[in-house]
DNA sequence: TAAATTCCTTTCATTGTGAAAGTATACAGC
DNA sequence: GCTGTATACTTTCACAATGAAAGGAATTTA
């Protein structure tokens, strides 16, 4: 790999692929006045830079019963619980992200689940851990 | 498409795809003992289902100079202003994910920015429609 | 028991992909 | 100003992945 920096066809490379990764080459390389070789030769760099990362699916929760789409801010009560509390949430499959951030609260996490029963469930568990703030996404628009 | 309910292998294709959506049908058909050909013909019926909605990359934005991570809380003033809030977000491509939600706030939102005068001036911009609250991401475990 | 249905496998034609070789352009050093 | 080197492309080619079609096994329905 020569230049390490990202050009424009890159970077227009890399918008064809969030909207539709399953593009073949040769179609994407007619967007950028490429051949499929080449938009091949820059997807394969974009990886080996880091900027892409791998390829995945969007899905639809919604469609096999997760109907429940919540975002939770934590407040650490303890400030020695952040170990157990990290290996809590990774074992739970119901919180789909996580954030340690700064302003309101000490993390942020995306929750998915079937029923509001099963939510509450979960957030009893979290009070071990320390307070919460939830809200729930009734849309989303983007 | 006969059968419109999933199974336990639909499941399992499903989170093969989820983690490397670039795998081979043939070597997912391994890891749920199917043909590659099978395998096609389920995610075909997944698509059709609308379970899968299509194929993303993911990748960092971190590396093209996006380090400023925020989610951000918006509190609408005015009853009225929806729309043109809604359509002020649409062509800010700072924001990447917006929600209505019920709990904390009106709206939420998932912005990524090069700097955290971009984000000041963003936030500036969102006074018109309302107040909000701010979290930055420094770091995410999931 | 026979017919229909579902879901698979096998086979095959088409398409996508990556490696290799060749070409054009830019740039450094003498 | 020329030559060597590097970069990034195109072309060619072999291989792998994909989807369509046909055929078979197992289950359901009458």
């Amino acid at each position: 790999m020569t230049n390490s920096t990202m050009d424009d066809i890159d970077l227009r490379i890399l918008n064809c692929l969030l909207e539709r990764a399953d593009l073949p080459h040769k179609e994407i390389g007619q967007r950028v006045h490429l051949t499929g070789q080449a938009v091949g030769a820059r997807v394969r760099k974009l990886q080996e830079l880091g900027v892409i990362e791998g390829y995945t699916i969007r899905w639809n929760p919604d469609k096999i019963g997760l109907s429940v789409h919540a975002f939770v801010t934590v407040f650490m009560t303890s400030n020695h619980a952040h170990q157990t509390f990290q290996s809590f949430v990774q074992h739970k499959e119901q919180i789909v992200e996580l954030h340690r951030v700064g302003g309101e609260g000490c993390y942020w996490m995306r929750v998915r689940v079937g029923t509001q029963a099963e939510l509450t469930a979960l957030l009893d568990e979290l009070l071990q851990y320390g307070n919460y703030k939830v809200s729930l996404s009734i849309g989303q628009m983007k």
